[in-house]
DNA sequence: GACGGCTCCAAA
DNA sequence: AACTTTTGGAGCCGTC
């Protein structure tokens, strides 16, 4: 059974489908009764359909009330759009409406609002879930019917991160800061530890007036006082010898904790113990989250990681699937060699032993190589052995790259598809094909569809690493509610997720981890014997864990 | 003063 | 260590 919940006039309007998308009632609520109704009717186990769960879901949350099953349908729009399942449909061929639009509230609220901001419209007055649900009803193959409710619950999910919040410490983030930059200065001053560093910087490069932030001038600076650097960047500052590069390094690394995670960040991402953050589903082209605003939720430093603390009573569960793109790369191309070498739990050692490269170091830097389209350097050296070992594996990703040197789409496992190249990238290609264009017009038309080629290649091992997670979590998620609901997704990172719960449940939280991942496995390549082994930790201290 | 481009860096 | 992928944000700086 679905129910359809669209805003109107009088309240929420609630339209009763049954499991063919048959009318079976419609109802309308106030918006005040709204949770209580959702409440009572999530007993019969619906499907809720709705515009986004951005919109819908976090007042439920509010209320206390959780949902089992949910039809996202901007997220499930975007899919079918771009699949190449469906790419005879009208939903892919409709002209861009207002579901192609963010959602109208998703944005932080009114933050900067003015009194000359009057009632814009909003997008999803104008959108008809009804109608759309069952459009999408119809153009839905069911090859795509785990990639969209795989994505539909992983909004749930993420809707109840932002809600629930990471455990976190204010006092101990705050200590941490002073003991790495001194006491918190005042409003447009650098913290102690940074203006001494300063001081030692512009002394080692006889540069009285120096702004370090400034990267122009810095650079500048840095040539004048004899060293040949092209860049202000950490990898080449590394690689030379200078007085200045000791101090300059760690006023580079101060100032980036102070600007992203110091006492700006805390007081506006921190709020009663919880750091709540905020995730946008789908939001990379590849089907991996996003995140929104200034919390970066998918960029927290190990550095602050300390303040990151399980209530009393409680620890933190953490899980991260080890060598997780290759091992997919690997399962995705049925290359049992390449599935063999990770069996016994080290992939990059299983490589090594089976004589294709010599070191484990090698077999990661040849593994990555292969999976982002590396050329050069040590990488791109070491991709031939692996091709010779791995021809299953490798003969997947330069086939996706081709297709992206020609302009083409590719798809995930489970049916997402990449996105076209923009007008220009066809035009440069066109351009250059022609009767007499120069060899320097050539070789930019054949960087441009490289790229594009290292993105796809890239696009289909990222994309279905992507929804090996969201199942991974939907299971998850399953797991922990079974258990009481006490247990509760905290945090997730791509390949990792943190279950903040009572110390008493930590061994059958790590097995609800691990059967999850298990089970992911099997929603994905079925009988297959990959595994995808997890590293838990169970800790007080998000630090701890790794 | 707003805005876009640029550089740099954090995560996977 | 980068090389090679996807992101978001801060700060600087020139332009309007």
């Amino acid at each position: 059974m679905h129910i359809v919940v669209e805003s109107s006039s009088s309240g929420v309007t609630l339209t009763t489908l049954d499991d063919t998308g048959a009318f079976v009632g419609e109802s309308v609520v106030s918006e005040s009764d709204f949770s209580a109704e959702v409440a009572r009717r999530e007993a019969s186990r619906p499907r809720w359909v709705w515009s986004d769960t951005e919109h819908w879901y976090p007042r439920l949350l509010e209320a206390g009330v959780r949902v089992e099953r949910c039809v996202d349908l901007r997220l499930c729009r975007a899919i079918l759009r771009n699949s190449p399942l469906t790419q005879s449909t009208d939903v892919a061929a409709a002209p861009p409406d207002a579901w192609d639009e963010p959602p109208a509230d998703a944005a932080s609220p009114a933050v900067g609002a003015t009194l000359f901001d009057l009632e814009p419209a909003r997008p999803g007055d104008q959108l008809d879930p009804l109608r759309e649900f069952l459009r999408q009803r119809a153009a839905a193959p069911p090859a795509l019917a785990l990639l969209l409710s795989a994505e539909s619950a992983g909004a749930l999910v993420a809707a109840e991160i932002k809600h629930t919040g990471l455990p976190w410490r204010a006092e101990v983030h705050d200590e941490l800061l002073t003991r790495m930059l001194g006491p918190r200065p005042r409003v447009g001053e650098r913290p102690g530890r940074m203006e001494a560093l300063a001081r030692d910087i512009r002394a080692a490069l006889d540069a009285p007036e120096l702004n370090p932030d400034s990267a122009g001038t810095l650079l500048r600076a840095l040539q004048r006082a004899g060293l040949r650097v092209e860049s202000t960047s950490k990898w080449e500052l590394q690689r030379v010898e200078h007085p200045v590069i000791t101090p300059l390094l760690e006023y580079k690394s101060l100032a980036r904790l102070y600007s992203a995670n110091g006492w700006h960040w805390l007081d506006t991402n921190v709020r009663d113990g919880r750091f709540h953050p905020d995730y946008v589903p789908g939001g990379v082209v590849t089907g991996r989250w996003a995140s929104r605003g200034g919390g970066g939720a998918l960029q927290l430093p190990k550095q602050v990681r300390g303040a990151v603390l399980a209530d009393p009573g409680h620890v933190l569960v953490v899980a991260d699937a080890s060598q997780l793109e290759p091992r997919i790369l690997a399962a995705m191309a049925r290359d049992r060699a390449m599935v063999e070498a990770g069996a016994q739990g080290d992939l990059y050692a299983g490589i090594v032993a089976s004589g294709a490269v010599a070191t484990r170091e090698q077999a990661k830097l040849a593994m990555l190589g292969a999976m982002y389209g590396a050329t050069q350097g040590e990488s791109g050296r070491l991709i031939p052995a692996l091709a010779r070992a791995y021809p299953g594996a490798i003969r997947l990703v330069e086939g996706a790259a081709r297709v992206g040197e020609r302009g083409e789409r590719v798809s995930t496992l489970l049916g997402r598809g990449s996105p076209l190249p923009g007008e220009d990238w066809h035009e440069l290609q066109s351009l250059a094909s022609a009767e007499g264009a120069s060899t320097a017009l050539q070789e930019r038309a054949r960087a441009a569809a490289r790229s594009w080629g290292r993105f796809t290649r890239n696009f289909v091992v990222q994309g279905t690493a992507a929804e090996w997670a969201l199942c991974w979590m939907a299971t998850l998620r399953q797991k922990l509610h079974a258990l009481g609901g006490a247990p509760q997704l905290a945090f997730f990172l791509h390949d990792e997720v943190v279950v903040h719960t009572p110390s008493e449940l930590a061994d059958v939280t790590a097995d609800a981890i691990r059967e999850a991942a298990v089970e992911a496995g099997r929603l994905l390549f079925g009988e297959l014997p990959i595994r995808f082994p997890l590293t838990v930790a169970t800790v007080q201290s998000y630090a701890d864990a790794k």
